[in-house]
DNA sequence: GTCAAATGTTTTGTATACAAGAATGGCAGT
DNA sequence: ACTGCCATTCTTGTATACAAAACATTTGAC
């Protein structure tokens, strides 16, 4: 199954709007990019359609696509419901998890220790995203899954940037831990508490994020 | 601002689609459309893209767009999701809620009253949904005001259906009322349980519904 | 010198033309 | 009669050409 050549240059611009290439209220340009790309601007205005309809960039009519990326008002609306998704997969998983399933999502907090104890940034987040993936299928609900992994991807940077806060695999560790001990005992308010908790951007996280995000630029 | 044709045939596709004009699996042959709606491939084409992204169609490469309606399972994960999502809309209202919103809420419930004692369903219906959408922005978290109001407007159509059932309406109410209540009583667990049971009910009338409408064949 | 109108340029939105892959139908061979 | 292969045709995907709207610049009047 062959993907288009707009399909493509639609997930490397999302890369790039991501990755801070382009600054926040700037213009796309069609010819531009479409040269850039070494296509028309055919396949290239599709792949900004998708953009815009994946709430990256904005379209004022007949003056162009600019990057739109969140201000800390909407990042900090964005991680509440991301909390209270991931909360409320909990809840359904309390219920609904198979002990394959949870011994799964055990099997991969270990490996977050391990990647921990090692200093391995980089696999604790593969750990971690993996962890959280297992969670939303746990959820034994695909569409909530789908949500789920759509707005996680969306706030993929900023979670990135999170973990660089001193001692924040550790705490991370142990909230995954909470989860699963709720999880386990079948208690799907604790559950649902936890899970919420854990992805909870709160009052000094908040101000670091909002800080180290002025850093990076 | 002026629309562009290609935002316009987005929106009537879309209509013609939850109307049921198009069958399910059925394909949306590109130039055809295009003669109907009188303009070129190019903006028919955009439009397609749209309805792919909102998931009404689904695409096969080189093969075309056939339209998608979601099948029972799909359908009740979609209500499980929107009963989580007004739940999180409530709890958050909970403690956020103006005075003002509050009484504007009690208001609009007091319409759906008046238009059930009318009998008027239309006028129910509006301002049923009038109620979910003040509550979506009393969550006070526009992104996930804006999340809920993309899936209600997907299960829009079959949440029209379930009007039908008899009592309803006065169910609804009543539901409605205890919603109130408890955002009143600034209750955040007891407000979002309530708003849950409110829409969870509708997926499970939904069962009943599909259950009536096999029984009528 | 400044403001405004007009023209020219750039850029988006739309139409059409072209290329390539997939479905269809016929033909031949068994 | 049935199956497999080839050619034709139809449809999607992409490029280019055209139209119209917004932006910039220049020129003219006060």
């Amino acid at each position: 199954m062959e993907r288009k050549r707009a399909d493509i240059i639609a997930d490397e611009l999302e890369a790039m709007i991501l990755d801070g290439t382009f600054a926040d209220g700037a213009r796309l340009d069609e010819v531009q990019l479409a040269a850039r790309f070494g296509v028309s601007r055919t396949p290239l205005r599709e792949a900004l359609q998708r953009l815009i309809l994946s709430g990256l960039v904005e379209q004022q009519p007949r003056r162009g696509v600019f990057v739109k990326q969140p201000g800390p008002v909407e990042l900090l609306e964005m991680f509440e419901v991301m909390a209270e998704l991931e909360a409320t997969c909990a809840r359904l998983a309390a219920s609904r998890i198979s002990d394959k399933a949870l011994a799964a999502l055990r099997d991969t907090n270990a490996r977050c220790a391990e990647a921990m104890e090692n200093g391995d940034s980089d696999g604790y987040y593969a750990e971690n995203e993996r962890f959280h993936h297992l969670l939303y299928h746990d959820s034994g609900n695909s569409f909530l899954e789908g949500e789920c992994r759509r707005l996680q991807r969306r706030l993929k940077p900023f979670r990135r940037l999170q973990l660089r806060l001193r001692g924040r695999m550790r705490q991370s560790l142990t909230e995954h831990g909470a989860v699963i001990a709720a999880l386990a005992a079948g208690d799907a308010d604790a559950a649902a508490r936890e899970a919420r908790q854990h992805v909870a951007v709160q009052g000094e996280k908040f101000h670091h994020l909002i800080a180290s995000l002025k850093a990076a630029e």
